[in-house]
DNA sequence: TCCTACATGAGTTACGTACCTCATGTCTAT
DNA sequence: ATAGACATGAGGTACGTAACTCATGTAGGA
């Protein structure tokens, strides 16, 4: 038969309209055991609501906000893009997007930023931010105003986000190590980690991930301890170059975070460059580039345009009280080496 | 201000809503110049057709079929079971699916159940298949009924169809030389490769990439010739054991298609286990179990899930000639290890 | 017994679009 | 000049749901 609509519910359960329509929007005046019989019917019936003529009833406009807020430039820039790209493409069915991005390293301006948010009724808001107690406690006074809120790229746990909208970082860690030790080969090495910054959570587990691999697989590989950019390109510079001179054997680089273009300037012409293994994070246009010139062996990146479409479908279904597709909405680690490199725009 | 509707159009272009409507739903009786000035209103006050009102309005159910007629029973078991997963799970926009499979191997079968579909008022049929003229013929009948046609998996060129759902195969098979030659290290080595039937077109364009990758890179790679199974597993291990005795120092195994279960079970308990590389494609049960045990060392795979969802998408897209997004619908060459294998549902 | 609180029914309007009918206006060919 | 073809306007109904009003029914307490 045709789909059931709220007229079987009626028609089966031996209601009204009106009460059907109380109960399934949770509108008062209707005694215990009618609710029960209502929705006993809809499940026998297999009733399930027209989503699409529910939205155009009720007007509904999803207002979602990004809060992009992390160190590096690149990586939220990516993000940035492709929400553009989503806002001005066709099709944005019922969801008015807007991005505010923080300036880099403040972050009493982010907590702020989330604060005032609260204010302009804003649906649901995706988060890109350093883990900080100011902003955990920006996003539990969110959610105590009702505001959905995804975490995006590096989690924020214990803030009440409703969703991580992301990678298992530990896992990309572990892959890097995996990754590392296969192109090393038998002979291993000792392995370079850098960082732009290890106040974002995200470096902090790939590194753990990347040791945990070399550890429980009794890899020969040396992973030396990280050398931190503290937010900082020169800082970087200096740290690797000292390190280059401490260690003339290093064989491997893995970048945890920004700051290739650094480790890269570095590298190249010497005579290491042809030899070192170099893993990295991210599609960026730097690593992209570092790809196609064979200066660096793999990249370990996330799906920027998955996780935006996500983080809209996640805080969507949040604010309507609505199931998600745990399936769908599982961000994978993609391994980008120079070969499979056409597939990600 | 609020999102343009038909009136507003009307209202602008100084027309009424019924001529709007004339335009929209290329109706005939308006006058060219008439319709110019309607569709540069539209341009102008930016107006995109609410596609959930509309569907409502016309009742419209999209009716798609998934014709699955592969001779590798795993991998169209993972495609049918995705589809019921969907058909089974909650919001089923306004879309019935089905799944027709065809017994294996009988290809004028295949035909016959497409030619079948022309009468039964379809909106889109999906076909997994192998590439055979009567197939071929069978989608030109079909797409001069009007029906979407995507091919599935195996891209099925000069028939006419909408559109490939899949992967670049030609790429899959380069990657899984770039992949064979890192692991097999600078010595390299001999390769066998394997494959259940030629006759599916992505096992030859894998091979094809394979052999490509390994002659441009100048590898130290030496790929035997594909060892072939003709769609039974007695005569590939039969081919598979001729090839290990006649060949004792192969290092490595490629599997372009079906089959790993039997080449497994030749390897499984031999000294060459521990030390050769296996590289298969497709996440079933059996590539899955590899993994874990360490008896293959990579799988190159296809999100299967996000390709029904994807062949869904462009049916219906195709259907009512609306755009699609490229980059939402290229189908990724996914590269599965042992480290990254839970990531796959 | 009557009043009140509450449960329910009946009905209306709106959302944005599709599709239909009927009336009227305008231009062209004869 | 007039018929006929064509372009357009005006208006209605429907889709499935949300949100509302108003009337009626019923049970329990005073």
């Amino acid at each position: 038969m045709l789909r059931p609509t709220v007229k079987d519910i009626a028609k089966n359960a031996g209601v009204s309209l009106a009460t059907v329509d109380r109960v399934l929007n949770g509108r008062p005046g209707v005694r215990k055991s009618t609710i029960d019989a209502v929705f006993k019917t809809i499940d026998e019936i297999g009733y399930v609501r027209d989503v699409g003529a529910a939205n155009l009833a009720r007007r509904r406009e999803y207002k979602l906000v990004f809060v992009l807020a992390d160190g590096d430039s690149q990586s939220s820039a990516a993000v940035e893009n492709k929400i553009n790209e989503i806002i001005s493409g066709p099709s944005t069915e019922r969801t008015v997007l807007e991005v505010i991005k923080a300036p880099e390293g403040d972050l009493h301006k982010v907590a702020n930023i989330l604060n005032s948010l609260r204010k302009k009724n804003y649906d649901g808001v995706a988060i890109m931010a350093p883990e900080t107690p100011l902003v955990r406690d920006a996003i539990l006074h969110l959610k105590e105003a009702g505001v959905s809120v995804v975490t995006l790229v590096s989690d924020i746990p214990d803030s009440g986000r409703d969703h991580y909208v992301g990678i298992d970082n530990v896992a990309a860690g572990r892959i890097a190590g995996f990754l590392m030790s296969r192109f090393l080969g038998q002979q291993g090495g000792k392995v370079l980690v850098t960082s732009g910054s290890m106040r974002l959570r995200d470096s902090v587990e790939r590194r753990l991930g990347f040791d945990s691999y070399i550890l429980d697989k009794n890899q020969p590989v040396n992973a030396l301890a990280t050398v931190e950019g503290h937010d900082s390109i020169e800082i970087l510079t200096n740290a690797v170059s000292n390190a280059l001179l401490l260690h003339p054997d290093i064989r491997g680089f893995y970048s945890v975070g920004a700051g290739i273009p650094a480790l890269l300037a570095l590298l190249r012409g010497t005579e290491r460059m042809e030899s070192a293994i170099v893993i990295a994070h991210d599609l960026t246009p730097q690593t992209r580039e570092g790809l196609e010139n064979e200066t660096i062996d793999a990249v370990i990146a996330q799906n920027v345009g998955h996780m935006v479409r996500s983080a809209i479908r996640v805080l969507k279904a949040v604010s309507d009280g609505s199931q998600i597709d745990p399936a769908q909405e599982l961000i994978r680690i993609d391994i980008v080496l120079k070969e499979n490199l056409f597939n990600w725009s």
